[in-house]
DNA sequence: GAATGGTCCCATAGGC
DNA sequence: GCCTATGGGACCATTC
């Protein structure tokens, strides 16, 4: 994405900004607030590629003649494991707190 | 559905300890599996991790006393206007293609 | 509630009932909706009374000295237990089904 | 937290069987707490269940053509009504409760 | 008021 | 091609 697609909606400081003025109309703030949502959409569009890889790997897997339905069952299965333990941990910290073990 | 893929969750570890020779049950098929298996959970740990990242980034931006509500619209207007200009040059590059402008 | 309170929206149908003449306007359309409608509203007072009925509860264990916090780690933990249980007999099943085992 | 609130998940039937003497460990108070917790569980079944059934209610309602989205919003909207109705009667209780109107 | 967990709603994707 | 099912996101209530 262009940085002028990402100032489509913040435009009034960039106009300013192209008249060679420091920004009077939101200044700072503005800038910050910008460079934050920049960074989310960042981050967001790299979540997305992975979603696709995701779905890619799964396409290849069903061509290689395995069943998405299942694969999503059994990997399902496995993070409730991993859930599981961690849960565990967490209540035996919890435990562990309360008895003054730190 | 192949048998392979049923055998997929009861590790190939496992069956090789009982009968002490590496792949017999499953094997390759099995292999391929569980290597797809693996790359997704991988994938969908980076995605979380992203996902995180996200999170994070909101809760810094409000710290600096952002709205974490109205940047996420202001986000999604974003996006909305960034898929349109997309559909529009993807609209325009059909056309340019339909009159043999490469 | 009352029976006013649930009209309280759909009150064109009403009056023309109280008029004494059969629903020309949405007619028996309107009185299905009307009952859908009903049917989930008594449900969801149910539901909220069961929320205030655990609130309670959770209240009436704190005062007899036991941490709420921990107790709803233990449920969560338990919950997670029976999910899992849960899902690897749909996995069995699934892969019963895909062998043929009906 | 007590004692007694520690040794909740890990239950008094081992421990008795690994001691031959019933309620030692944990005794009354685990006996409580565990009281609780199933009576939390048993309210969050029938929560489910009732979630459950609102959710079949709604499939019944677009299997006859209505629009479920829709009908959400209504029921919203009633419900609202129905929060300000209760807060407008129980100000009203309040003024004649002022007023010495019993 | 900050953070966390729970619930609800929607949008997408896969199956029939 | 609909339609159900599932996952993700937003909102809210509650706790510390």
């Amino acid at each position: 994405m262009t940085e002028a697609a990402l100032n489509s909606y913040t435009s009034d400081d960039t106009k300013q900004a192209d008249e060679g003025k420091p920004q009077e109309v939101g200044g700072v703030t503005g800038q910050r607030l910008r460079a934050f949502l920049e960074r989310i959409e960042r981050l967001e569009e790299e979540k997305s590629a992975l979603a696709e890889d995701i779905k890619e790997v799964f396409g290849e897997a069903k061509a290689h003649g395995f069943d998405v339905k299942t694969m999503r069952k059994v990997i399902r299965l496995r993070k409730l494991d991993a859930d599981k333990r961690q849960e565990e941990e967490a209540l035996l910290e919890t435990y562990m707190a309360a008895i003054g073990m730190v």
